[in-house]
DNA sequence: ATACAAATAT
DNA sequence: GATATTTGTA
């Protein structure tokens, strides 16, 4: 059972290597896992800020194992840090591919990143196995190992996460018999934990006993171009699940799934 | 100096 | 509304 989620996915020689581990040797030897081949290779469905991008071609494949144009030492070092104001410590200054035009070392911004079923249904993964206390967003990050995922990112989605999960306790804890209750419109990856949050923290996990999780060695599987994907929250019939599981929308967020129910 | 959470901005 | 950035603090 817990090589389950091995099955269709690429093998390790179809997959291009990525240049750096987010994820502290520490933490892979907690989970017992080998740094070379675990790297989430997520499509981060990164937006530019003129251009909307969208991997339904078929470059998927390639699009999802980079951020931005051949770069993937973005890292968070094009930010100004606080005290200080330095634009941006890239290292590479004079070249002509850093989008500067005049020589003028101008900051890089980072595309807007897009919490994706996918993403996001690690990230409560990690939340729910690393319980409550140790969700900070940098240990989210490191555990969710994801190429170019910031601990801004996280952080950010990590408060509003915690809104919907304020939101979700008054919500059970009201009206017992409310007929508002979500239903799960479905439960497939990534969904039924935005719509069915656990409404308990998950009992406390040591480290030393997490290696039994299925949770890091994930790389997202990439669905066929043209694939039905799965809309059920429109009421949209729900394609059989595919052998190797994969259910999800492939671009845009999960948006409406956590804005159900508003005061 | 760093990371967090909350507040605010885009 | 979603995500980013700033602000205050531990």
């Amino acid at each position: 059972m817990e090589d389950q989620w091995e099955m269709g996915l690429p093998l390790p020689e179809d997959l291009t290597p990525i240049s750096q581990s987010l994820i502290s040797p520490g933490l892979a030897l907690a989970f017992g896992i080998t740094p070379d081949n675990t790297r989430a290779q997520f499509d981060l469905n990164l937006h530019d800020n003129c251009s909307t991008y969208s991997p339904s071609e078929e470059n998927l494949e390639s699009l999802s194992l980079r951020l931005f144009s051949g770069r993937s030492d973005f890292d968070c070092s094009n930010r100004m840090r606080r005290g200080d104001s330095f634009v941006n410590d890239e290292v590479n200054s004079g070249s002509k591919d850093d989008g500067d035009e005049n020589g003028l070392n101008r900051a890089v911004k980072r595309p807007r990143l897009v919490w994706t079923p996918q993403l996001h249904k690690r990230f409560v993964d990690v939340i729910e196995h690393l319980g409550i206390d140790k969700a900070v967003p940098k240990t989210i990050m490191e555990m969710m190992n994801v190429e170019g995922l910031t601990r801004e990112n996280v952080a950010s989605h990590l408060q509003k996460y915690r809104l919907y999960l304020k939101r979700m306790e008054g919500l059970s804890s009201e009206g017992q018999s409310n007929p508002r209750r979500d239903t799960p419109m479905f439960d497939c990856d990534g969904f039924g934990s935005m719509t069915m949050p656990h409404p308990h923290p998950p009992p406390p996990q040591q480290q030393q006993q997490c290696n039994s999780l299925p949770l890091m060695p994930m790389p997202m599987v990439v669905p066929p171009p043209g694939a039905a994907y799965g809309f059920g929250h429109l009421g949209l019939p729900l394609p059989s699940s595919s052998p190797s599981g994969y259910c999800g929308l492939e671009s845009g967020a999960y948006n409406m799934f956590w804005n159900r129910q508003r005061g």
